[in-house]
DNA sequence: TAGTATAGTGAACGAATGTTCACCAGTCAA
DNA sequence: TTGACTGGTGAACATTCGTTCACTATACTA
C-alpha cells in the first residue's frame, strides 16, 4: 500500500461518507490490522501536503472535495481511466467560490447578455460589496430596475451596457446601484 | 436558542473546519455548559430533516455544503441580508454533479460552440459512459480528433453539428466515438 | 553477510466521542 | 395551585479517538 493508493481511498470514503476516516476506518480501508500503519502512512500524506489537521488531531480535506480531474484541453489529447488517479482534483466549489459569505448566486432571465454567453436560465454567481472595474459583469439596479449587464464608467460617469445588439446601454436617469460583481456562470443541462 | 440559530451556527463551523462539530463543540458553539443541550437540540435539527447521521453516530451534512443562496430570478426582486439566512442552500457540486465517479471537467478550446453560450476558456463537465440522445452536447472523436458538438442521428447514421454558423457539420469518415455528454458549463471570470 | 530502511503488528495511554439518565428552573395552561 | 412542558445542567457509561512505543518480518544495500 502507497501514499498514492491510500490517498485514492480516502477520497472514496470522503466521497460517500461526506467526512473524513478516523484512522481505525483508514486501517480497515486499507485492510491492516493496526491503526498505527495507517496513522505512518496518512502522516505521509499530510507531509506530503494533500491532507491537513486539526487541532484536535482530526483529518482536514484540502483540495479533495468534489473529486473532478481536470484534464487539459479538449484539443490535446484526452482522458482516459488512468488520469483519473492524478491529484489535480478540484472542487468546483472551492474554484469558484473564493468568498462564500458574500457570495450568492442567480438565475439569469432576459438575453441581454446573451453574446457574453449568458443565456437566460443560467445561474451567475455574484460577489457582493466588490468595487467594479470597467467591463465587468455587474447585477444592478437602475430606477428601479434590476438588470445583468456590463458596467461602465468614464470621466465620473457609470452607465450600463449589454451584450446584445439589439439593446442599448442603459443610463440611469436617477439611481444607479451595483450589487454585485459576476464572477462566474453555471449552465446545468437537462 | 432555536433550532434556527444552532443551523446557523453549525453552518459557520462547517464552513471554517471543513466538518461537522461534535456535541461537545456544539455546546460551546452555542453557549451551553452541557453536551445534552446540544445532543438534545442537533436531534431536532435532525428530525426536521436539516442533519442526518452516521451509523457511528456523527452528524453528516446533508444539503449545507456550500451554502450559496439560491435566490430565484434576476428581475424577481433581490436578495436581502435577511434572506440569506434561508434553508435553500445549495452546494455547486452536489448541484451539478450526480455522478462524481463518471464524471470528469474539460477546459474548453475552440468557438464551435459559441452560439449555444459555450466559449473558449469555459470548462464543461462531462459524464462519461452515457449514450447521447438528438441535440445533446457531446464530447467526440471523430477520426482521430477530438471535439464538442451537437449529437445527430437520423437513421442509423451519426454525425456532428457545431454550434456556430461558419462551421459545417462533421460526417465521420471512419471513426466516431462519443466520450461523454455535457452536462453543465462553468465559466469563472478573471 | 551484516546492516539498515521499510511496512506492518499489537498493546497501551489519556482524551474526546455519542448516548443515557436523573435532575432543576422557568413558563404556560387548566 | 397544580401539573405538564420546555430548555438547560451535570454526571456517568462504554466506545472510539489520536498518538506513542516496542516489536517483527521483509527487502534492499553495502
Amino acid at each position: 500500500m502507497n501514499t498514492e493508493q491510500l490517498l485514492s481511498k480516502i477520497r472514496k470514503f470522503f466521497r460517500t461518507n461526506k467526512r473524513l476516516p478516523s484512522y481505525q476506518e483508514i486501517a480497515t480501508l486499507c485492510g491492516f490490522a493496526s491503526k498505527n500503519a495507517a496513522f505512518k502512512l496518512t502522516q505521509k500524506l499530510i507531509d506530503e501536503g494533500f491532507l491537513e489537521k486539526d487541532q484536535t488531531g482530526k483529518l482536514v480535506p484540502k483540495r479533495l472535495f468534489a473529486l473532478l480531474p481536470n484534464t487539459g484541453i479538449v484539443k490535446a489529447g484526452f482522458p482516459s481511466a488512468a488520469t483519473e488517479e492524478l491529484n489535480d482534483l478540484v472542487s468546483i466549489d472551492e474554484y469558484l467560490i473564493t468568498k462564500p459569505e458574500s457570495t450568492f448566486m442567480l438565475t439569469v432571465s432576459g438575453d441581454s447578455m446573451i453574446d457574453e454567453g449568458i443565456c437566460p436560465g443560467d445561474i451567475v454567481l455574484v460577489e457582493r460589496g466588490r468595487t467594479a472595474k470597467n467591463d465587468e459583469i455587474v447585477v444592478a439596479c437602475v430606477d428601479g430596475e434590476w438588470t445583468l449587464k456590463y458596467y461602465q464608467k468614464k470621466g465620473g460617469k457609470v452607465w450600463l451596457k449589454a451584450a446584445n445588439k439589439n439593446y442599448r446601454p442603459i443610463y440611469p436617469k436617477e439611481t444607479l446601484e451595483v450589487a454585485g460583481v459576476v464572477t462566474s456562470v453555471i449552465r446545468k443541462y437537462n
